[in-house]
DNA sequence: TAAATTATAGTAGTAATACTATTATTTTTG
DNA sequence: CAAAAATAATAGTATTACTACTATAATTTA
């Protein structure tokens, strides 16, 4: 798997930046180091000005790429919906049982993020937590019919969708299978986030992982919708 | 019901405001017109300069009540946390049946907001927007372990865990009725937000509700996990 | 090898934000 | 009615979130 994704690059629309990051060592420093200081600062906290001193660069310079700092962040978000989409896509393909097939899409999409040595300048690892603790506000604005429009979310509804999918081979006469899918996706986030924070509304824990209880809850509701 | 709220003040940690805006005529616009702009606008463009000039006052008499506009975030969302509370407790007190009282419970939890008369200068129904498009920003901080210590999210908690309690009553051996409580509460929000916003990854509608799809959900997931 | 292109750096400037401080005026209350 | 409290007005600061423009270095291409 390592090998193959050496010479492949995670797609990202092309309005969400000026200039591609990955086509240059700059481009690639200030993805590495943005995934470093929003994670350290806090994407509140965190400027272009800061990241433009840390990398000894300058902010303007980083305006080059990113119109701003959501747009950083769409770009950051972006790709990890990408990957792991690809990392679920490449799991997944060969299993043809449907129990067996969700079972795992379900896992790959709710477990904690290991790191991932195939691409050098970005740690899978720290982008997973950037995507817990600030995925939400990347939609959550005035802004995000207008950039739904331009595709802005077309990884992260894809791969809710591959999940949907998923769900309607296991039982094809439950009736929400694409709530159902987009409550996993988004409440995996949020239990992971509830076990670092608020741990007295979450059963999850050191060894109660959301996946458990994810998968607990969705082979509960198909089998019993199950008729056929 | 009305009669009884009239009375009634919705209790809030005192130390996410310097001055108690239900004490004074100014507290009551400030919160009142937050509402309004903060749904107009969005909170990353709101500011208290804007606000001072929308109610003739001035952006310094608005410092005086909260600190920033991230408590006064804090005081509009904990006040719909408690009043939902409030309804919750009112409306299932008196069922003793376990079954419908987690329904009922579920359905006052998810269910869109309607108005309520009790509160003259508080829109319930745009409150309800609010925390469906702002609420994940109050507490997706990095003040947020703090802020939790100092109580500023309890009453969120103390609803969740309600839904917990009445989870447990109706089957004592599910393994994860805090999870799954959390699960609805922060996963109506985002079908609420989604039916809006990104139409394709939900089953929600004109039709169906996030109330239908959440009661399907955890019934068949307690009735799968009854043994006793 | 010169010219063109691109990449990056640097400087300066603007409007807005998120406040704080001080003083003046109005309102409330004892 | 006087004192206290609340509010308004004014001004000021540091930072943010940019934009514009110029300079220079590195690389590509003709």
């Amino acid at each position: 798997m390592e090998q193959l994704l050496q010479s492949l690059k995670i797609a990202i629309n092309e309005k969400i930046f000026l200039k591609d990051p990955e086509s240059s060592k700059l481009g690639k420093r200030i993805v590495e180091h943005g995934i470093l200081m929003i994670n350290e600062m806090g994407f509140e906290s965190f400027t272009f000005k800061k990241l433009g001193l840390r990398i000894n660069s300058n902010e303007s310079s980083i305006y080059r790429y990113f119109e701003n700092k959501h747009k950083l962040l769409l770009y950051l978000t972006n790709w990890y919906w990408g990957w792991l989409e690809y990392q679920l896509v490449f799991e997944t393909n060969s299993i043809s049982e449907p129990k067996v097939k969700l079972s795992r899409s379900i896992e790959i999409i709710t477990r904690k993020t290991k790191e991932d040595s195939a691409f050098s300048h970005i740690n899978e690892v720290l982008l997973n937590k950037i995507v817990i603790n600030e995925y939400s506000k990347s939609y959550l604005t005035k802004e995000v019919d207008e950039e739904n429009k331009d595709g802005y979310f077309v990884i992260y509804k894809r791969l809710v969708n591959r999940i949907s999918v998923a769900i309607q081979q296991v039982n094809p006469k439950y009736l929400y299978p694409t709530s159902l899918a987009s409550t996993i996706v988004e409440g995996a986030l949020h239990q992971h986030f509830l076990k670092e924070h608020f741990a007295s509304i979450t059963d999850c824990n050191e060894e109660v992982t959301p996946s458990e209880f994810f998968i607990d809850l969705v082979f509960n509701t198909l089998n019993q919708n199950f008729n056929g």
